[in-house]
DNA sequence: ACCTGAACACCGTTCAAGT
DNA sequence: ACCTGAACACCGTTCAAGT
């Protein structure tokens, strides 16, 4: 009996009142997408969904941001600043320990947070490689201590990209592996299976450690082999006794 | 005067006529879809938009695939089937040629296919570890030619993995990289700029030279690290002379 | 059995107000 | 100036036929 039919999913929350004037504002919105986020993966975030999580018009967010990746793009930049934040300052006591350090607590700051792994890990390749690092000053003393251990600048460089292209490859073949988790086809089982290498022995459910010692390794070697490129080519002086390098 | 108003975007193509019964197939979809990402990436690619290819009704597709989903699975299982034949076979004298062999050519048989690239690096993490190499003869081969060299079967998986993961990092870093390519935001390329280490010299076109040198450097780098795994470790037998652990 | 348009619930975004 | 619902063009998917 009713005029016009309106369907559940178009009015958003009737109860909900006009808000006043200053009620939101753009830290407000990031924010509360960032909150949204603890829940729901980034991809899946819709602006109306969001909206309605901040009890707002969809349309006042526009008011702030002028399409949905320009949010995106402010929650990196939120994400990007927490992230150097809480990177420890360097410590290692050799060239060795500091780069093992420094790509340990950038794995596992990044795999302990789901939105932050998505949104740095995904920005980080955008930009150029250049002058990438001349914007963190942790990488930068990174690179210095590196020259200062004798590599030229741009091996130091390199070695750097190549430890950095591998934390984020590791993390992003997690982070994917987690997202598809089962896959719905069966029989296309066959030549689906490729490449990755092989775990230590768990089938499927990758343990938390296991991934760990699996990350370690890599750095591990990826460091050894930047041991022979140092034109002093001392490599380790004295096999290992020592526990290592001094 | 028209009594009722068809929006252009809804009636697809008027000319097309009702297609016979056997006139598509599965087979013509997977093909025609690789076809259309020819010149859209696969990310882009849209349900009506392939069917207007096609020169379809969008709702045929689903009598073939269930689902977006299956048909992305089934183009992947194709990518993968004529990836896996492209990679020549193994052939370098030792264990270390072998396995630079073998990942500068999935580097660059992927790199030089963008939509190869999408399905298959997406894909491949996708897999439990262990039981992926199974079904790829020339991982297989790869792992006994490690084994044969000295390596215990543990180590000769992680070095695959390592080396794997390094690659497909590679490779979605380029192409993340590629693809939000020119940031629309000027003011946010502060914090924006990160980790990514620093290509030699070109501030943002990345050369194909330079990247294939710069992915050259990474590789290079793990399997002199590997080489200090060796059990027998007779590393480079002279200046290290013990060597290490054992 | 195979092919199809209309329709549904949703999305990102814009318009044209309301305050 | 800031907040808003209605509307638009699109998407993936399903329905209810047509042949």
């Amino acid at each position: 009996m009713r005029r016009f039919h309106v369907p559940a999913s178009a009015k958003a929350n009737p109860k909900r009142r006009r808000r006043p004037r200053g009620s939101i504002n753009a830290a407000d919105i990031v924010s509360g997408a960032v909150e949204f986020c603890r829940t729901t993966p980034v991809d899946d975030m819709t602006m109306p969904q969001l909206a309605a999580f901040l009890n707002v018009g969809v349309t006042s967010i526009y008011w702030y941001f002028k399409s949905k990746r320009e949010l995106l793009d402010a929650m990196t930049e939120d994400a990007l600043a927490t992230f150097c934040d809480s990177m420890p300052p360097l410590r290692g006591p050799g060239w060795e320990d500091m780069l093992r350090e420094f790509f340990v607590s950038f794995y596992t700051l990044l795999a302990a947070d789901q939105l932050k792994c998505d949104l740095v890990v995904r920005r980080i390749s955008t930009e150029g490689h250049t002058r990438a690092i001349r914007s963190w000053d942790r990488a930068e003393q990174l690179l210095t201590a590196l020259a200062d251990a004798g590599f030229p600048p741009s091996l130091a460089r390199q070695a750097f990209f190549t430890l950095s292209i591998y934390t984020q490859g590791f993390l992003l073949v997690e982070r994917t592996g987690r997202i598809s988790g089962a896959i719905t086809s069966p029989p296309a089982a066959r030549a689906a299976d490729l490449v990755t290498g092989g775990a230590p022995a768990a089938p499927q459910p990758v343990a938390a450690g296991s991934a760990s010692a699996e990350f370690d390794f890599g750095i591990t070697t990826i460091i050894a082999g930047l041991r022979h490129l140092l034109p002093g080519d001392l490599v380790h002086q004295s096999p290992v006794e020592g526990g290592g390098r001094r």
